[in-house]
DNA sequence: TCTCAGTTTAGAATGATTCTAAACTATTGA
DNA sequence: TCAATAGTTTAGAATCATTCTAAACTGAGA
């Protein structure tokens, strides 16, 4: 508690009753992949009585920080994963699946770059079916 | 011209005025990735009258024959690519920038599949910066 | 040519996300 | 402790890609 609310501080983040509750339920040490629907709908549960707009300026204040990585896996909505690492995903649009692949990838075999760019990141997609 | 009549007779779709424009300007040989925006704006500019959401229809249609792939690598927008073959991209964002990667990439290292899932297929998104 | 299932279309509806601007609150300096 | 203020929260409006609706239109077969 103490320390969530110096966790924000040290990410020049006030610790709002809302940021406070919201980073409490998202890095409780186990790893999240949640939409801002998703975050919404666990905080009313809870009643928090934190309205939308706030679930979305703080995933995206969060965002920003570094603190989460925004995922655009369909095209519907964005997903934020508290895992932060470098790491690619088994997904299944149908069935909401979404799971980190936290070892080593490689990928090779890729062509010459487009020229005057360089590759910021590399993300594989795993897509499944049942 | 005949050959597109015939083309889309073949994929059980009826040759309309519409669709045998899209298709001529889409299928002209070389591979495009169109948002429905992007082709709405080409038809406008050959004065074609076709309206956005015949657009949206059509490029559908020709999605569901498997004629055209659709990509959704950021949020926003839904590609259409006219290489309907496995293959994979660069993307830059910022710069609306699409290009695909069409020799042959490997991925290894792949873990496990979670139980009683398949692979469908393995997207490779290569992001670039400047 | 007649008929009708398949198409096209304008405009309304949807749904995720962002914006607005007014009310609220954490922080800091006195 | 308190006032001032910069940062936050919020409801509701706005946005924007896309889908839906339902009425008008058209290609294809009889």
């Amino acid at each position: 508690m103490k320390d969530i609310k110096e966790f924000l501080r040290s990410n020049s983040l006030r610790p709002t009753k809302q940021r406070v509750l919201i980073a409490k339920y998202l890095f409780d040490g186990e790893n999240k992949h949640v939409t801002a629907e998703k975050l919404s709908n666990e905080l009313n549960r809870r009643k928090t009585g934190i309205s939308l707009a706030t679930v979305y300026n703080t995933l995206h204040d969060f965002y920003e920080r570094g603190l989460l990585k925004k995922l655009s896996l369909g095209l519907d909505r964005v997903y934020f994963d508290t895992n932060t690492d470098h790491h690619h995903h088994f997904y299944s649009d149908k069935e909401q699946l979404l799971i980190d692949i936290n070892n080593k990838l490689k990928v090779s075999g890729l062509p010459k770059l487009p020229k005057n760019k360089k590759t910021n990141k590399i993300e594989v997609i795993v897509h499944l079916d049942s």
